[in-house]
This record gives C-alpha cells, sequence and structure tokens, in this order.
DNA sequence: GTGTAAATCGTAATCATTATTAATTAGAAA
DNA sequence: TTTCTAATTAATAATGATTACGATTTACAC
C-alpha cells in the first residue's frame, strides 16, 4: 500500500484530506515496522505539537477498517503497520528486537482442511517472533 | 493440569497453600474457557468479598510462569486458561461467542521448514476464531 | 467567499494492569 | 502448641493505553 492508493480509498470513502492524516501515512510508508500510537505522536508533535491522542486513534481506526493498515497487539499494545502490497494472502516474522518483519508465504489454514467439520471460521493468527538476521 | 498437579508443582517451588490460590485454580479445573481478570474477581468476590485485584494478577502471574495456566490475548485483554493436558505441542480454536476451546493439532511451525534460515525463532502463535458447533 | 459537516484540539474519563504499604497468614522451628 | 518469619494478602493509589466530549478549526462543495 502507498500513499497514493490510500488516499484513493479515503477520497472514495468520503474522507477529507488533511496535513495530519497525510504525515501519519507517510510516516507508515516510510517504516516498515510495527508502530504504535505513542510512536506516531512522539514523531508528529515535533512538526505538529498541538497533535493529540484523538487524533491519532481515530485516524488508525478509520484506516484500519478501510484496509490501509493493519493491526496486531505485541506485549500489550496495539501497533499498527501498512498493509502488505503482496497480493497473496500471507503472515510475518516480526523480529523483537528491530521490529522489522518478513513474510512468511505460507498460511496455516490450507493444511488445516476438513480438521473443523462443523465450525465457522471467522479468522485466525498466525506470527512468528524471533531475532533477524541483522539482530542474532 | 489438574489441582493435584498444580498444588505440586507450587509445592516443589516453595509456594505456600492459601485458599485464595486454591480457589482460583479451582475456577479454573471447572471452566475450559479462558477468563479474565476481572471474571475471576467478579466470581471470587461471592467467597472474599476483600478478594484484590493485586492477589488475582500476582498468582495469575505465579501460575503462568511456573506453567500451570496459558495465556494469551483477545480483543486487548490478558485471558487465562488452564494448561492443557495434552502431551505434545498444538493450538487453539477459540468460539467468539461461548468462549470453548478445541484443540488444533497441527502446528505450522512444521511446515516451515528452511524458510526463515538464518532466522532465531524464539516464539510463535496460531489461533483460530470463529464459532463452535453449539453456537453456529 | 459562505455554509456545513468533518476533523481536530485540549482535556478529562475510563479501563486494565501494576505498585505500595501495612496487616494477615502459612508453615517451619522451637 | 506456641512463636517466629517470610510469604501472602488487602486496601488503595499510581500508571499507561485507550476512549470520550465539548469547543474550535478546517476542508471543500456550492
Amino acid at each position: 500500500m502507498n500513499l497514493t492508493n490510500a488516499w484513493k480509498i479515503l477520497k472514495d470513502n468520503g474522507f477529507k484530506e488533511t496535513s495530519k492524516r497525510n504525515q501519519i501515512l507517510e510516516l507508515f510508508t516510510n517504516d516498515e515496522r510495527y508502530l504504535t500510537a505513542r510512536d506516531l505522536l512522539d514523531v508528529m508533535q515535533k512538526d505538529y505539537p498541538s497533535m493529540s491522542y484523538d487524533t491519532v486513534y481515530r485516524n488508525l481506526a478509520t484506516f484500519v477498517s478501510l484496509g490501509i493498515l493493519e493491526e496486531t497487539e505485541l506485549s500489550g499494545e496495539r501497533h499498527f503497520r501498512m498493509q502488505c502490497e503482496s497480493d497473496h494472502h500471507h503472515h510475518h516474522f516480526i523480529c523483537m528486537d528491530c521490529g522489522k518483519i518478513k513474510e512468511i508465504p505460507i498460511c496455516p489454514m490450507d493444511m488445516l482442511g476438513a480438521a473443523l467439520p462443523a465450525y465457522e471460521i471467522a479468522n485466525h493468527k498466525f506470527e512468528i517472533y524471533g531475532k533477524c538476521p541483522e539482530c542474532k
């Protein structure tokens, strides 16, 4: 997901173009790591000292609901990153040191077959945590 | 994991036998769902009106560190349940309606093979969410 | 340019979790 | 059984992430 696509989605859904929104999106396009609301606020308050949590969280929720950002929970905090470009479903390795991620092309649901008959599957989560080659 | 085993582990590690600890453990042996700290407190305050959060959280942390309970995060809250009896590594389907769980005997890490050379894998999470046959 | 709904600001409220200190208690030792 | 001590708990406050709200500002359609 890049800036242009993100703005197209936002415009298509009637959202207005604001400098705050743009800076949030820019921060995500420039960082492949998962970021917290605080991470964003800390950076943005340099340019916009009046930036408030409300604005950060509200926009994060908007972006996630539109599929612009993806979200995960790491050590008790919500983390966000730009939705991957990959066209096919995948999962992530997350480095616990530097926060960089690597796409895992395998999805365990493929191997599940008929292991859960009669169950209605709504969602699943598969993440791997550890150290990337650079941090090892 | 049953009460007897849990107490053996606690005693072996020098922990004292208290009525609060016992009731927490009993609640978990009688409930296969994941419970929050608040769930426990609500029930326990009927028998022990003075029960405090500190006691709940402190014991939950103890139990998890000793491998008596297992923990996961669901919709922003920490949830706990008795460690499964299964001797072999597995994952869980979790019903989002009734909270009941079903063991999934498959682990995606088995299929990963050498997909992450040079990476140091410390941990992984695989969970499936949806509705169980009874709730569907 | 104007009007209006959307967006943001500033701040307070909420909720889960953790920390602190004093009082209580389990279990070992006398 | 009584005493002693460290572990445990109660009561409450503090913290940190997230959400909420009234007032103000802004994007943009007209």
